[in-house]
DNA sequence: CAACCGGATCTAAGCGCATTGATTGAGGCG
DNA sequence: CGCCTCAATCAATGCGCTTAGATCCGGTTG
């Protein structure tokens, strides 16, 4: 690019000073009309386009919101298989049996979404960085460094670094808080309450007395879950487990968890997932091995996400409000803007059960008018 | 925040200077261990971050990419309706009749995720900002300011500004380039024959003669995509019509065309769209009115969107790349943020046929292995 | 006619960092 | 023991913009 014009040229060649360029710009009313509209010629001209990074400095503040997610090329590479083989050109034209879509439109990518619309609406621009807890660490701060406001998803950013963060730009994590306190501002579901009803529902409407919670519990929001499960489960005088059954974060896992339950003969009525990307992970073992879903066993997930309701059975789950919580946590950032030390929020918001196949209920279109 | 520290601060408390500071950060290796040390130390007891907008400003380039957007909330009113519903908390614990899968992960979604793992891959922050054509003007020169090169989505921009912006830095157009050259880069699909191979199936395999073209031609895209549809009607020796059914952008147009066709007893054995969201209007419209799809009238899509997959009947299309497009995009931009005026492309990428149920095909399961 | 006033414009001082060229000092060499 | 070299550090400048305060000027007011 040819030396891009500033504002010493727009004004030199309008022949007026740059502070008068700048109030052209940002203050109209202060410059007459016909100063005003040479500058803009003299603008359009050149081609000048004001730099974001003066402006920022100048001001203190930018102007942009951030957002620090998931980086998914930094999975671990079989969950990203079928991303892959959809690069392959010379597979084009086959039937579409890739499965990409159980990898797009995740959680994460629908709070973004919300998180999107809400700083368009409000005239914000958006900074999205993305990686995992090792890569973060410069990562983030270079975003956080843009911004006047930063939103993280859980174990992308070390509590430590969030905390440093925090005492430059208001934070908000959009997790459960962990127990012990947050230095950030938070955004959260009712997990536990979620958990519970859908629980309810598996032993309450299907009789099902012996049911398994499949989970990593890395973050706060999967224990809490975990917790809505077993309250469940005594609440009907049913045996809760004292901890999970962890699957870690390698799908394997599931896979080998699975086998040991089908060959010990001891596989339960149902598998309480945590997440729906473990549930999908579960479903997938079991029809491997042949084990129908849902007749033999049911499965249920957590999240709302979209591959849920592609995957045959579909997945009952119970959703999150994910472009909700986006909107929240711009909203929480904003209030915060101004005053530096508001108190820190944990705002809840409301969960959805949805009943699909997975779980042993049958498909049933309500939208159809009782005649 | 009680002013947050800069360089000058970590300087004075490590007791050097602010050059020492910069350099300890940026080329650690010019410092002395021991000096190097103390420096991190200061940082961290002061909790310094470093100021995005004064690194940029000094260094001349940003470290990172633009992407501007649609915005849906700037659509019309009654495309976002399942969206205002769901925001209804009365409505929780609803079985999931919501559409919103119809308007996520669409077209721009998914190319706007592969713009942002390729940044991140790469280490580059990513700047996002929305509007469409009148909004854009002041927004899009905002975003424009801020990053080293910038990508756009079709009409979000006006010609003049991005001539304007190109200026200044690399941009890449998401779109086929309009037929009188373009002053910008582009990644492209192969519209035309895609189009051509869609329209070719279902001449061939399903014997289809009587075909209509539905889309608003508002994009460079759907019109190339139209002249494949008409190619492949002129090769099987078909009248081609000279202009397509238009239906504008307002979804009602295309119930009130359909209807029109449906009352004068002329509805076609098939309707070719230029979209898929247009196709799934279309389709909408045709359930309306009790016309069966595909058993009666053909409908097809072009995308690849994921709502193709989950609606009933599911939808024929032609599959665009849209991740990679959106890595190409960030890939052009950046062989061109050293040497200005490196010559422009366009960077034609490959599209698949995706045949579902909507055309007539049946559904195969083709992962099965013949025994 | 002088003092005054308000609008339009300008002068000048940063904003926080990167970086060039200068300075310092310790070790190497003859 | 003096001179040179090189590594480590520093002083100073500029990046492009915003904005408080100064200035200028034509028009008012008494």
């Amino acid at each position: 690019m040819p030396k891009s014009p500033t504002v010493y040229d727009v004004a030199s060649l309008a022949g007026v000073s740059i502070a008068t360029v700048s109030f052209a710009f940002r203050q109209p009313e202060r410059v007459r009309e016909s100063t005003r509209d040479a500058i803009i010629r003299a603008a359009d001209v050149l081609g000048y386009v004001p730099s974001g990074s003066a402006r920022g400095l100048a001001r203190g503040r930018t102007g942009a919101l951030g957002l620090f997610s998931f980086d998914y090329l930094a999975e671990p590479a079989d969950r990203r298989k079928p991303l892959t083989a959809l690069n392959d050109d010379e597979e084009s034209l086959r039937f579409d049996l890739n499965e990409e879509f159980r990898l797009f439109p995740l959680y994460v990518d629908e709070v973004q979404r919300g998180f999107e619309l809400e700083c368009w609406h409000r005239g914000l621009a958006l900074m999205i960085g993305g990686g995992n807890r090792s890569s973060s660490e410069a990562v983030v701060a270079d975003i956080a460094g843009r911004v006047d406001g930063l939103a993280v998803f859980p174990r992308t950013v070390p509590e430590e670094t969030l905390r440093r963060i925090s005492r430059r730009i208001p934070v908000v994590e959009l997790s459960e808080p962990s127990q012990n306190g947050s230095v950030v501002n938070h955004v959260t579901v009712q997990n536990a309450e979620g958990m519970r009803l859908l629980t309810e529902h598996l032993i309450a409407t299907h009789g099902y007395r012996n049911l398994h919670f499949i989970g990593a519990l890395v973050t706060s929001d999967s224990e809490a879950r975990f917790e809505g499960f077993s309250a469940a489960l005594k609440a009907a005088n049913l045996p809760a487990p004292q901890r999970p059954t962890v699957s870690s974060e390698n799908p394997d896992h599931i896979v080998w968890l699975i086998s040991d339950l089908l060959n010990s003969g001891s596989l339960p009525q149902g598998f309480v997932c945590a997440t729906d990307p473990e549930a999908l992970d579960v479903i997938d073992a079991l029809s491997d091995m042949g084990v129908d879903v849902p007749s033999r066993v049911a499965v249920t997930g957590f999240d709302g996400i979209a591959a849920g309701r592609i995957v045959k059975p579909s997945l009952t789950t119970v959703r999150q409000p994910m472009e909700r919580m986006g909107r929240e946590a711009v909203s929480i950032l904003l209030e915060r803007l101004g005053d530096a030390d508001k108190p820190r929020v944990n705002r809840q918001l409301p969960v959805q059960l949805v009943l699909r196949e997975s779980c042993g209920c049958s498909i049933r279109r309500p939208s159809q008018a009782p005649a």
